[in-house]
DNA sequence: GATGTGATGTTATAACATTACAAGCCTCCT
DNA sequence: AGGAGGCTTGTAATGTTATAACATCACATC
């Protein structure tokens, strides 16, 4: 996103890939700042700091543990307040939920439209986002078949990444 | 499944697709039966009694929904009997979770090896299973860049089933 | 009949999410 | 300025989904 990242790749699977992560949290707001100014959206303080909780984590995180964060900083003490933020983010792509861990995290490539996949590690729960294109192959086939329309999808693949296969040949 | 069925590929999309429930209730028992006895697993009454629910109700129930049904009919009354069985269920490949509505739903092709993936419909809540091969397309090429291992895939596609769409139409 | 194993019963609680209503704040309009 | 309307937040309570922990049972084996 900013030629500070160390390089494009790493922006993309950056799940499993070492970063700049400061410079990756600096740009995740920037670009959702610049993303709600175009757009006529309220980045109040409560939604950029739940922002960047999940960007500075790097990683799925529960409503409650943001929550945690929130009320040690003082924005909201009660459930509502990170529902809410984390319904404005996800409602405008700035943020997902990984429906197979109950939990959120921050877009990796906000700007352009996209219909994200994830990768899970069920060993150290390492997130990373990357691309599918569900309406080609067999679910768009039957979705055609059947006259559904999609209009959204759930693409999440539960597995282990290569740093924990690494470690599990090692034992 | 059996002869009794309109035709395959009613069984293929049953979620929005007219069919002989009675017989596919009996079909469905029938196959986890034979399933079970082969592969040496234990079809207790609680467990068929959950996928007997599952498999009238044809659509997703929540674990509550299923453990009032068990309770009306003396099948254990507290959230782990239905847990335990849906988990079962689930392990076996005889049901499957749907995680966008967290509930469950019986598998339609017990019989074959394969990658599920559902087609939800957002305004009647039918939820149809079908196929997918996420391991080719956008998905795995990323897995296989990064070196991820991909055990499970969850596929879900959100949208509106053609039933609903012609309604839609009519107002 | 002791032992092991898997399944179930039971109690309690953790974890995730929403409803409902009051109050604040911004924008737009007159 | 003032007020209406709409979005945002505060707060309390509640609803929903899921698991932990421990006791007991049922059946098979030795």
């Amino acid at each position: 996103m900013t030629s500070d990242s160390p390089n494009e790749h790493a922006q993309t699977f950056l799940g499993f890939v070492e970063h700049n992560h400061g410079a990756c949290v600096v740009d995740t707001l920037a670009a959702a700042e610049k993303r709600c100014a175009e757009d006529g959206l309220r980045f109040t303080p409560v939604r950029r700091k739940v922002l960047e909780i999940l960007a500075q984590e790097h990683r799925a995180l529960g409503a409650y543990a943001i929550l945690d964060r929130l009320r040690e900083e003082c924005f909201g003490s009660q459930p509502p307040a990170a529902y809410r933020a984390l319904d404005f983010l996800v409602r405008n792509g700035l943020a997902h939920k990984i429906e197979r861990l109950n939990a959120f995290i921050a877009c990796s490539h906000p700007n352009s439209a996209h219909a994200p996949a994830f990768m899970i590690c069920r060993l150290c729960d390492a997130v990373a986002e990357t691309q599918s294109s569900p309406a080609r192959g067999a679910l768009g086939d039957a979705a055609r078949a059947t006259g559904f329309t999609i209009e959204k999808t759930v693409v999440e693949a539960e597995g282990v990444c290569h740093i924990c296969s690494d470690k599990a040949e090692n034992v």
